[in-house]
DNA sequence: TTAATTAATCGTAATATTGCAATCAACAAA
DNA sequence: TTTGTTGATTGCAATATTACGATTAATTAA
């Protein structure tokens, strides 16, 4: 059906694929990286960096705003956005208990 | 178009983002953290666990096997799953390298 | 052999995602 | 005002993902 269940899941496994699956496209990945490269703030160049079009990146923005992890401040005909650093590092948080597990786990199987 | 155009980004990014939707669909998550939970091999009981149906684990598990995230062993009728240590190991490394980018930049801006 | 058990595969329906042309909204400059 | 520029939104079409019933394949037990 298509539709993830999240009511059988539980919050935290919601959370990380939520986070997961706004990296599970190469386009955000791109952005995220490229916002964090210039540092200071990007407005529209992403589209020329990227080889998407400008309604596609605006969409990607979009996702990665709502989620967060992005903030974007409009200045004058442009709009400038920039990594939520304390956002991000929320997330990372998340992220990294998630894939830190293997710390946890001695045992050995197959 | 939905194909997410590869010729386009970095080795890395494609790399990131497919790790990244594998972790996109909390069923995938709960697989994960169950078998590192019972540390020891699981086998099909965790279509018990999880309430989904037996196919759609099946499904679930091939996509994390294909990525190489975990491994089976046939055991009689049964199979035996369990995390794949060493490129659990490397998936991470990748990861944490997209993560800890705000480490780097050291600018503020928005 | 014949059942029973377990898990993979097939086929298909429902839904989600991606991408972009066309358009719209907001603002700046002339 | 009009024009130009930038970026969001709309409305699709193409593709991908998710889920599961039905079936198949492989193995064990009787």
């Amino acid at each position: 059906m298509g539709l993830a269940k999240t009511e059988m899941f539980t919050d935290e496994q919601n959370e990380i694929s939520l986070f997961a699956k706004a990296f599970g496209h190469p386009a955000r990945v791109s952005i995220l990286q490229h916002l964090f490269k210039i540092d200071s703030c990007v407005c529209g160049d992403l589209v020329a960096e990227i080889g998407l079009a400008q309604p596609t990146i605006s969409q990607h923005l979009k996702e990665l705003k709502l989620l967060g992890l992005i903030k974007g401040n409009v200045e004058g005909t442009s709009v400038c956005y920039c990594i939520d650093k304390e956002n991000w590092t929320a997330m990372k948080n998340v992220m990294a208990a998630f894939l830190d597990q293997d710390l946890k786990s001695s045992g050995e199987c197959c």
